[in-house]
DNA sequence: TTCTATACTTACCAAAAGGAGAGTGTTGGA
DNA sequence: TCCAACACTCTCCTTTTGGTAAGTATAGAA
């Protein structure tokens, strides 16, 4: 009836410990989609790593914001936390004063979004070395 | 010392529904940089899809595939799952007839891939409303 | 002999993503 | 008078992404 019938209770055990439930029925496919169009636009490389450094820090301006998102350009940054907030995933404070000062924090959505990727970024740092002997016995042919 | 300090402890609780662990400390950034690669190369559209209809239906073909993976094409199937299999989340097995037959099926590592992706599919289920709410009050300005 | 089934591969092309760098507005300070 | 500070915004351009459609190989069936 389910359909992880086709592993092995090791293997199920160690999925397990990434799980933290079980994935949902998912009754009405129109559902699926919407859900499946929300992780793609909130699943992105910038996306994650400003849920990662305002989580850590707190309420954050934009030039602290760039500096410590590494690599990212102004444009997609700005983009980026425009995204965010009409998501709901964090709040934009600006202080009417000159120069300007624009404040960033998160909001408890987005705080509940960066732990829910929490388990793949343990997956991903817990399998980096599995996934590169992979990648070299693979590309040995 | 804590980077959570900013929250109040209702926001932190229904946080800690989502996480299966805290944030690892991370201290070599180089391996942050290779997590994080990692992560994008893993979390996007197609290979998502492939894995949730891979962990629910077990060994599949590739007309098969195609047919329950909406919307792929032949050519973005062909390379998720190249890519898949390369960072051995899949194992590829041709059977020598004419004409030909190729299964595809998730490794260990696969499954656990999935299963930390399931935070994510469950936080997107729950708070769908939420944020759908969020965009319509962002956009009346 | 031609058709079908399967799992691709290749060529071509349009659209989207994203980087670089210059420009903007305001005010207090040198 | 001119510059610095901040948070953008805009334009131009290159790279990447991804779709469509056609082609390939092979053996058995009609």
């Amino acid at each position: 009836m389910n359909g992880l019938a086709h592993f092995t209770a090791e293997e199920i055990k160690k999925a397990r410990r990434y799980a933290i439930a079980t994935p949902p029925p998912d009754l009405d496919p129109r559902i699926g989609a919407l859900v499946h169009e929300l992780i793609g636009r909130v699943a992105d490389k910038w996306t994650m790593l400003v849920l990662e450094v305002l989580t850590e820090h707190g309420e954050l301006r934009f030039t602290r914001l760039s500096e410590m998102v590494s690599g990212v350009s102004q444009k997609m940054l700005t983009q980026t936390l425009r995204h965010m907030e009409r998501d709901g995933l964090l709040v934009r404070t600006v202080h009417p004063v000159v120069p300007p000062k624009v404040e960033y924090r998160l909001t408890g959505l987005g705080l509940t979004l960066g732990a829910a990727f929490c388990g793949v970024w343990v997956w991903a740092s817990e399998n980096l070395d599995e996934v590169e002997q992979a990648r070299r016995t693979f590309d040995a042919r």
